[in-house]
DNA sequence: CCGTATCCAAATAGATACTG
DNA sequence: CAGTATCTATTTGGATACGG
């Protein structure tokens, strides 16, 4: 009759998966990284075509991410020992399995959208 | 012979999907956020049991979070006019149709996890 | 070209006393 | 009970000059 249990405190199951959540979270969810791991997903590039294609990121800002992505393994970093230097950026099997689920991300996001902002075009103005 | 392009610019499909993904990270990426969805899921609950169910949470930041939720229409608040006070959170359908992605995005994380931190009861004690 | 170092701003989170 | 009001701390992001 009861569910969970009769205080509804988070149960082992619920946490087991809160935490795999918010781990999950911690690895994708940086300011810049979506916006990362989409382009990488597109085939490797260098750092100043990321730099590039990204506007408004900063180049400290970028690294770090960068950096973040490598450490937890979805970023393999390849350095050319060229002058001058070449580094290229490639998703790892990790970085790539994360596809369908930013998939899925884009997919509820539009739903969202499409849910809570109801047709904008057919508000004018805006009249306050 | 080229892919997407010839600078390896962001596409006009890649571009929508990041700013999806970057509002669904926005709707979902809040400190305990996914921890609150996580409890509502399994059916409604006062504030108060959210507060006991929440370790570690403030009263203030848990109250920020659930406005947010409400305002991104997942969560229900319902108030009760009693004596003393009575309010309930609930999903909504909005809510709801998370689930599925919470799923996914566990998955993963117990993955990633597996792959990075290989076998930690191996390792007795950690020596240094 | 590929960053690092430094400094700064903004956003987010937290502790806690108080209120209807 | 269910919050709000303050105040503070921490974390994150940003601009930009300089270095290997």
């Amino acid at each position: 009759m009861r569910k969970t249990n009769s205080t509804n405190a988070i149960n082992e199951k619920t946490l087991s998966r809160l935490c795999s959540t918010a781990h999950t979270l911690s690895v994708i969810g940086g300011r810049w990284k979506p916006t990362i791991l989409w382009c990488l997903l597109d085939g490797k590039m260098r750092y100043h075509e990321l730099k590039k294609s990204i506007k408004g990121v900063s180049e400290r800002v970028l690294v770090l991410q960068l950096r973040e992505l490598e450490s937890d393994q979805l970023v393999k970093r390849i350095i050319y020992p060229e002058v001058p230097p070449r580094v290229e950026y490639e998703l790892t099997s990790l970085g790539k399995s994360l596809e369908p689920l930013l998939n899925q991300m884009a997919s509820w996001g539009a739903l969202h959208k499409k849910k809570t902002q109801p047709a904008r075009e057919l508000e004018p103005a805006g009249v306050n």
